[in-house]
RNA sequence: GGGCCUUUAGCUCAGUUGGUUAGAGCAUCCCUCUGAUAAGGGGAAGGUCUCUGGUUCAAGUCCAGAAAGGCCCA
């Protein structure tokens, strides 16, 4: 016996008891001490930080990670699957600033690092409970008891030990970098902090100067500039290499001086006035390259060349004069150019935003008040050419609206860059979902690499290991055991986090002279890209199991990790090992609601997963995500989506379930006898030809990573099963009498089958429905069964049941059907009324043989005595031709057309027939005789006169609609017999439950009954039928067809 | 400003190497079937395949350009 199941489904109590089911039993646990000795197949958790509740995006990336591991461990591999917490960085930093009412740095300060911090720490896991809850839920097994932990002295260690490597190959160096900078705060910002605050309509100084040329007196460049106080630090002009540039001559004054200008001649217009000037000469942008010019300010000293053009892309011609000031300590392009091409770096500007002693005129005073002196003393010294005010969008300090400079700092970087080729190349090999990231926004990312800009000025994260002395001479240490030998104290206690590992000092072995931390902490991605060597605290421990999880096979997170995790672990697994860290990777799209916008809390349109999770479980909310779109895209999301999954998949399938366990146990059907093959119906080969085509083609996409490729076709083979084998089969499982026969046995073992398989197919997508499922149709009636299906082998394609044939033939045999109830629909005749024929036509030679294989089937569903086809020798039947362009396109190209021409211009009754009986045609086109073949043209069939006829694309069904008085009193039997059925539900009796029946009818109808009586005893399993009365019992009356009857039945 | 992605029915999505009259599900309306079904079947309605050019006998599909939206980076 199977335990009975309830066609009315309990989402939440089912999910619930295999939620306690897994719990009881550890099946998680055991998923993966079963496959121990297997071959590994090794997942990277990347971590969350649970220091904000997690939302419908979380669980959109745990039900992607969570299917492969599942899948996998069902094909016999060992899969560990640990889970991680990201725990530091700014926004674990800003939650607790917030908390406590700061707005910045000098604040923490003087509340005390080591204090901070510890909120910090604890903050990180403020709402772990949540994340505990919503993973639990949603069947993501991941082991977060032994979760790494980014915060712990072991994982930074190990981080220690990476960048000691990276220092020993000379990839780790300090230099400057342009950030974003509050000069009251007296520092950087992150993108996010600059991001908070943007204005719009800034007013900023408009100025057009003049840069004599040093080699032809009274030719100037033409610059334009927003911020004149960068011009003391000026050591370059910047075109772009392919832009036109014109030399012009224009008049300065009344006195018919002039002067010679070169800007871009796109821009010549605009700045000068049309027709103000007169062309003298023109270059492109990269003949002007190192073209010499006077320095309009010269305060500081510096080394090497300087005041010349250089070349650059980023060059525009939208606004200005497309000749660009450069000043490489307030500007990140500028910076760039720097370095490409050795230019000084001048810093005019010191750390409070004021100019620095050297530039004396403007010396302690704030930049931007400098702006208008600036301008004053060009203008003075005839070099100004134009000057007003321009409004653009500006960043201002968030937290005390300064206007943010872009300066220089000085900072540590990662040389990724020397192993760009190696980065490139690496990535090359590696499976990106969709597989446009790897060489779009990835491979792009990788190709304009730049140093991995590693420091960040703040508390809360894996302090960088650098001391330096007070000659800046610098140690990296790779290792508390390291740290404890140089400074001579034991310190294996040490919390590695600011400020205790400030307080640490040692003498520097060379010198002796004392050496202390540098200030900075590295990037909070370099945590996380570490952690496949980290989590294990590896090289210090674990140096087998770090070698055994080494790379991953499959990781999993959304588009914006891109140049997040995703470009930590490549480039630290790169500079590492000269290998990749993952070797398939799923890149997910972003969630928005219903409306297409994007999930924020400013908006408040965030969908709250637990409201999908209580209205409609977790198997439908993973399985809503899996099939709706594919993963790289962007996905609209809301309650009422996931709903529609309940409704159209998952009830389907249940009620098949339902069905097949109600009936199987009346039967005393029990699984484990295979019927001969020759019990076997065509409907039954058919669906387990389907079956095993659904099995290899849901593996094939498994091992793609194709997540709906994997899915969507599950959900067409249960419509199929459901909808057209079991509907046509119904009659197998339900006997009234007499024993069941091998044909019934094989219903219920093919049905049995397709259940059981179907339910390992879902398994990693359903996990909860699939094991329910699972442990009934398998556990209950084998005790040495897996004991959960995510204990047992994924199902293995057999491929010899698969028959391409058949599964054509049926799914013409499925719409020779639907064409056949819409002729009846067209007649107006209604189903329960029988019909004597109905004929059919096919476009193609040799289709109609398939027609009579399935004639009985199709009689059955369509209620008809006879099934015929259409005989294209009879006269009721005309043609029309439908040239195939497929075929014949291929085949003639550009005389296509005129063959199609003379076809349709051919007498079509003629070579229809010709055609169909699988005979060549010969056309005469432009002179040329060409032969047509049959599958080369569509032959479409029409019925004549007597018939009601659908036609679909060449298919046909012509429906005889005479009626004898034979017909019509079957007809009313059946209507009779579908009274009774309604009377039994609503009266509440059971399936099998044994009636009596009276009734009273009009004539008509009482001869149907009485000449039918066998008939409709069967169908409603009574055993006593005849006129009269039943008083008490339930009763119905009803009219119908002219007809009146009145019946009633009580059980026996 | 640069890069990547998306754009097909009211909604969510398919659409093979270019090839018949561009499909499915949901929603709407009408009809129908049913002792598995919360369902199923049939029909109706719903489309300038974002736009403009080009290649081709043939373009939703290939090429070029544009537009709108999204994401990332400046």
């Amino acid at each position: 016996m199977f335990n009975p199941v309830s066609p009315k489904l309990d989402i939440q109590k089912l999910e619930g008891d295999v939620l306690a089911f897994w719990k009881r039993e550890a099946i998680f646990q055991k998923s993966m001490d079963s496959r121990k000795g297997g071959q590994r197949y090794v997942f990277y958790e990347g971590p969350p930080t649970a220091n904000g509740k997690p939302g419908s995006h979380h669980v959109l990336a745990r039900a992607f990670k969570d299917m492969f591991p599942r899948f996998q461990a069902m094909r016999g591999k060992y899969v560990l699957r640990r889970g991680g917490w990201d725990t530091h960085g700014l926004p674990v930093e800003i939650e607790v600033e917030k908390q406590l009412g700061f707005s910045g740095k000098e604040q923490i300060e003087k509340y005390g690092i080591a204090e901070f911090n510890a909120k910090c720490r604890k903050s990180a896991f403020d709402y772990i409970q949540d994340w505990e809850r919503m993973t639990e839920r949603i069947g993501f097994w991941v082991d977060l008891r032994t979760a790494y932990v980014t915060y712990t002295n072991e994982y930074i260690e190990s981080v220690w030990w990476i960048l000691r490597q990276f220092w020993d190959k000379g990839l780790l160096y300090q230099g400057f970098k342009v950030v974003p900078y509050c000069a009251r705060c007296g520092t950087p910002l992150s993108d996010h902090e600059v991001s908070l605050g943007y204005e719009e309509d800034t007013e900023d100084p408009s100025v057009y100067i003049r840069f004599p040329l040093k080699d032809e007196p009274g030719t100037s460049f033409l610059v334009w500039t927003t911020t004149p106080w960068t011009l003391p630090g000026n050591v370059a002009l910047a075109v772009h290499p392919d832009v036109l540039y014109l030399k012009v001559e224009r008049k300065t004054g009344e006195n018919g001086q002039t002067e010679k200008l070169i800007l871009a001649k796109d821009l010549a217009d605009k700045v000068l006035g049309e027709g103000q000037y007169k062309v003298v000469g023109d270059y492109k942008g990269k003949e002007l390259k190192g073209k010499r010019y006077n320095p309009l300010y010269s305060f500081m000293p510096f080394e090497g060349k300087a005041h010349y053009v250089v070349l650059g892309d980023f060059v525009t011609t939208s606004d200005g004069t497309g000749v660009v000031h450069q000043a490489p300590a307030f500007g990140a392009d500028d910076m760039k150019m720097a370095d490409d091409n050795d230019l000084p770096v001048l810093m005019t500007v010191d750390e409070r935003g004021q100019f620095v002693d050297a530039v004396k005129p403007w010396r302690g005073m704030w930049v931007k008040d400098a702006d208008p002196m600036i301008t004053r003393d060009l203008n003075d010294r005839g070099l100004l050419f134009q000057s007003g005010t321009y409004l653009h969008t500006y960043p201002f300090c968030w937290r005390c609206h300064t206007p943010l400079l872009y300066y220089a700092r000085s900072t540590w970087y990662i040389e990724t860059t020397r192993h760009k080729k190696q980065l490139n190349d690496l990535n090359a090999t590696i499976n990106w979902v969709p597989d446009h990231i790897k060489h779009g926004r990835f491979g792009n990312w990788l190709e304009n690499n730049v140093d991995w800009a590693l420091g960040r000025e703040r508390y809360w994260g894996t302090p960088l290991p650098v001391w330096v002395d007070e000659d800046g001479d610098p140690y990296c240490v790779g290792s508390i055991a390291e740290l404890s030998r140089l400074s001579g104290r034991d310190l294996s206690d040490l919390d590695l986090h600011r400020p205790f590992v400030d307080e640490i000092t040692f003498p520097n072995p060379k010198t002796g002279k004392t050496m202390s931390r540098v200030p900075e902490l590295i990037d909070v991605w370099f945590d996380s890209g570490a952690m496949p060597v980290a989590q294990w605290h590896y090289p210090f421990e674990n140096k087998e199991m770090f070698e055994e999880q080494f790379p991953a096979d499959y990781i999993c997170e959304a588009i914006d990790q891109t140049r997040g995790w995703f470009y930590s672990l490549h480039a630290i697994a790169t500079l590492l090992f000269d290998s990749v860290s993952f070797k398939n990777v799923i890149c997910l799209g972003h969630i928005l609601d219903g409306e297409g916008q994007k999930m924020s809390k400013s908006k408040g349109n965030i969908v709250d997963p637990w409201s999908v999770l209580n209205a409609n479980g977790a198997d439908a909310f993973r399985w809503y995500l899996y099939t709706a779109s594919p993963p790289g895209n962007s996905r609209r999301f809301s309650v009422d989506l996931v709903g529609e999954v309940v409704r159209n998949f998952i009830l389907p399938l249940w009620n098949t379930y339902s069905f097949f366990v109600t009936y199987a146990n009346l039967a005393h059907w029990k699984p484990g006898h295979e019927p001969p093959t020759s019990a076997l119906t065509p409907l039954d080969k058919w669906i387990l030809s389907e079956l095993h085509t659904l099995v290899r083609d849901v593996t094939d996409a498994y091992e793609r990573y194709d997540v709906t490729d994997a899915t969507r076709p599950i959900e067409r083979f249960v419509d199929s099963l459901s909808n057209w084998w079991l509907r046509r089969s119904r009659r197998r499982f339900w006997k009234s009498e007499g024993e069941m026969t091998e044909s019934d046995r094989a219903a219920y073992s093919t049905l049995h089958e397709c259940l059981v398989t179907v339910s390992k197919l879902l398994a990693p997508a359903m996990p909860f429905m699939s094991d329910a499922m699972h442990r009934n149709l398998v556990v209950s009636a084998d005790a040495n069964a897996p004991a959960s299906v995510h204990l047992a082998d994924w199902p293995g394609a057999q491929l010899w049941k698969i028959d391409e044939t058949l599964m054509n033939e049926m799914r013409m045999i499925m719409r020779a059907a639907s064409l056949g109830h819409a002729a009846r629909a067209k007649a107006n005749r209604k189903v329960r009324q029988p019909l004597s024929e109905c004929a059919f036509s096919a476009p193609l030679a040799g289709e109609a043989a398939a027609i009579k294989t399935y004639a009985e089937l199709l009689a059955d569903e369509l209620n008809v005595k006879t099934i015929s086809v259409l005989d294209h020798a009879e006269e009721a039947v005309t043609y029309s031709l439908n040239p195939l362009p497929k075929q014949l396109g291929q085949k003639h190209g550009a005389k296509f057309p005129k063959i199609k021409a003379a076809l349709l211009a051919s007498d079509q009754s003629a070579l229809g027939r010709a055609l169909l009986s699988g005979q060549p045609v010969l056309l005469n086109v432009d002179g040329e005789s060409i032969s047509v073949l049959p599958g080369e043209v569509e032959v479409r069939q029409n019925a004549r006169g007597g018939y009601v006829v659908a036609e679909e694309a060449g298919y046909l069904a012509a429906l005889k609609t005479d009626l004898t008085p034979e017909l019509v009193r079957e007809g009313l039997a059946r209507e009779f017999v579908r009274r009774v059925q309604d009377l039994r539900k609503s009266a509440g009796l059971d399936i099998s439950d044994r009636i009596v029946v009276r009734y009273t009818a009009t004539p008509t109808l009482g001869e149907a009954v009485t000449a039918f009586a066998d008939y409709i005893t069967g169908e409603t399993l009574c055993i006593d039928l005849a006129p009269g009365e039943l008083p008490g019992a339930a009763s119905a009356e009803d009219a119908f067809d002219g007809e009146i009857l009145k019946v009633m039945l009580a059980k026996k």
